[in-house]
DNA sequence: CTTGCTGCAAAGTGTTTGCATACAT
DNA sequence: ATGTATGCAAACACTTTGCAGCAAG
């Protein structure tokens, strides 16, 4: 976990960027969670120990995270913008997707299937970019329905 | 297309809504596009032919066929929400997924390579349901990148 | 030192709500 | 006639932008 912070700080400053308190500290709060956090969220988990953050610089730091690739953004259809960090590791191992309740919005990872989803994947994937002529960057697999406590 | 119009007209009237001229003209703009029409799309092309109509009605309107199943809300990540409506004929051989543009957000529909994806998608989904309790109505398939203008 | 980064305030954008009027049934 | 549906204006929630000061390198 704090081997990984090391590798993305590492990331921020070989590409020139600065390593500031606020970046640090998203990073921390991205890194020491599995959940999918909105900016708020990480607003407010950051205020504790560097108050003086503003939301503002969350959410441009956020911006700044996705496009190095760092952070993954998701829309899950509540209306704000959630935020996983990127497991990239040689063998993603850590790849998952998302099973979504549309009455309360919870979210929850699953990493079952994932393996006989897999082949599959890499074929559509291949196929799709042959096809439409498209460089395809990632995907998403999202289930919709009621949760347990909301069915 | 208009089969299908009257069809979904009924569904509402059965469910006791009244058929009123938004409702109709906003069913009829979604039935004759393939697109991923969002709120103000629908309004815009509305106004045609019932220039009188309000964005409020559109929102109203679609929560509502949303909700009576008749339409498919996405987000596809620029902010906006798209609507299209729902092919639920017993044959579900409209069935689709997308290909998105993380740059300009075009959105492509493909159907190819559905047919493998369904059975995968079905077992996933069964094991999903009994794992986490769930209750599954939907899912999305999603692959994002540039498309060919873009890369 | 220099320039990128930050925080504040203000503006923007998409969506929702309150309410009086209109209209489908 | 009756109560649902509508349209307007205003409110909302989330996100982005402008700008002067701060601090990382």
């Amino acid at each position: 976990m704090e081997k990984r912070d090391l590798f993305l700080q590492k990331k921020l400053t070989d590409s020139g960027f600065r390593l500031t308190k606020p970046r640090r500290s998203i990073l921390k709060t991205l890194s020491r969670t599995r959940e999918h956090l909105s900016a708020e969220d990480i607003y407010r988990e950051v205020s504790r120990d560097y108050p003086a953050i503003g939301l503002t610089t969350v959410y441009r730091t956020l911006e700044l995270f996705v496009r190095m690739g760092m952070v993954q953004k998701y829309e899950f259809g509540d209306g704000r913008s959630r935020y996983e960090i990127v497991v990239d590791t040689p063998r993603d191992d850590e790849h998952h997707h998302h099973l979504i309740c549309t009455k309360c919005h919870r979210v929850i990872d699953y990493t079952d299937f994932i393996e006989q989803e897999k082949d599959l994947l890499k074929e559509t994937e291949e196929g799709l970019s042959r096809l439409y002529n498209f460089e395809i960057r990632s995907h998403t697999i999202a289930f919709y329905g009621l949760c347990e406590n909301c069915r």
